[in-house]
DNA sequence: CGAGCAAGCGGATACCCTGTCCGTTTCACT
DNA sequence: AGTGAAACGGACAGGGTATCCGCTTGCTCG
């Protein structure tokens, strides 16, 4: 018998203190992730939610799961952006859309990194909020690359894999943004001027 | 009595059981790290190496110092690799270097996550085998920026930062080289031509 | 050469973290 | 109210890091 994640039953065949206590947990650890870095262990947060530890894992099957569970309303709001962002050719619709993703993926960039650390191998970031994001992303990318804006050897993944790798870089925005602004200019085609600098 | 690392005491005044049992666990750790992925524990390691774990400790403070010992050879060998790359311009001279750069980072990826887990804050990667990289690149990068086939406002700590970065992306080589390359091909001066996709 | 002493050794140990198990409590429905 | 199953929570096993302390051993000096 397949184990159901709490998620995907309807909340109304739950019992109502299950629910409350989901809620907390997800309280406790958004302000535990919060004011300390990351460096808060199962048991505390599930003594700071008042539950035993087994309430904590069977409502999220390992820390992975509590952390992607944190950030599913930002996911939301980062694929939402997809429809929202605009710009005057396509290339700056997806420009604008990776610096909104690349906040994103800042703002919780300790929280990425354990991410990427507790994923399996062969499923680098964060799987159903990553496919989600993918699906948002991938009409701007495809609406770049026909209008050539955007060279064509590279695929949203690893433009978005590029972004949450620049972002788990440990420090501030002021030493990131020049980085971040590099990556996206080198996402322009390659012109025949600089090709005397590449190699290979 | 402040506490003395080993590589600080001149080997002759030193026990020599202790120096070869030093050689033992960087021997063990090295293959240790080599066939199985990383997972390995520091128990582990010293009774491979047929050590106690005070031994271990004794030489290697901590996990990260065992870390970042075993590849200083590699350091070095980058480092070296400054000197020796060539190229028609300087900022081919550069990009040469970067490459062999990032086929270092790449290699030891799954060590470098690990180094960069365990690093402190305000000391974002490997202390003094970063210092000497740095010594080592940092003519490169002045002579490509005097040329101007980089652009001026990255420093080298941020692009090697940003080469690190993508080389613990966890995937194959294949995947990672376009990524590469676009980061690398936007190091090159902003021209007026790309300006309209950029944003701010 | 051999005795003494400090440098060095190794395993037991303390502490923390993850994830599971099982006896007990509590909700929801009749 | 009564009852059965869902949900609970703390104890516990397993494993990791780092330290402590009684014992061993290489080196030096008489």
């Amino acid at each position: 018998m397949p184990k159901i994640s709490p998620d995907q039953v309807p909340s109304a065949t739950r019992r109502a203190d299950a629910e409350r206590n989901r809620d907390r947990i997800l309280a406790a650890a958004r302000t535990a992730f919060a004011d300390s870095d990351a460096a808060v262990s199962m048991a505390e947060i599930s003594r700071r939610a008042g539950v035993g530890m087994a309430t904590l894992y069977r409502n999220f099957p390992g820390r992975r799961e509590l952390l992607e569970a944190l950030y599913t309303d930002q996911v939301d709001a980062v694929c939402e952006a997809a429809e929202i962002v605009d710009g005057e050719t396509p290339g700056a619709v997806l420009m604008a859309w990776l610096h909104r993703f690349f906040a994103f993926a800042s703002t919780k960039h300790h929280v990425a990194s354990e991410l990427i650390a507790h994923s399996d191998r062969g499923n680098p970031v964060f799987g159903e909020s990553r496919t989600r994001v993918l699906a948002a992303g991938r009409p701007l990318l495809a609406a770049a690359q026909c209008t050539h804006e955007v060279r064509g050897d590279l695929s949203l993944e690893q433009i978005l894999d590029m972004i949450v790798a620049i972002a788990t870089i440990h420090s501030d925005t002021r030493y990131l943004e020049p980085i971040l602004q590099t990556a996206l200019d080198g996402m322009r085609p390659p012109t025949a001027a600089g090709r005397g600098t590449r190699r290979r």
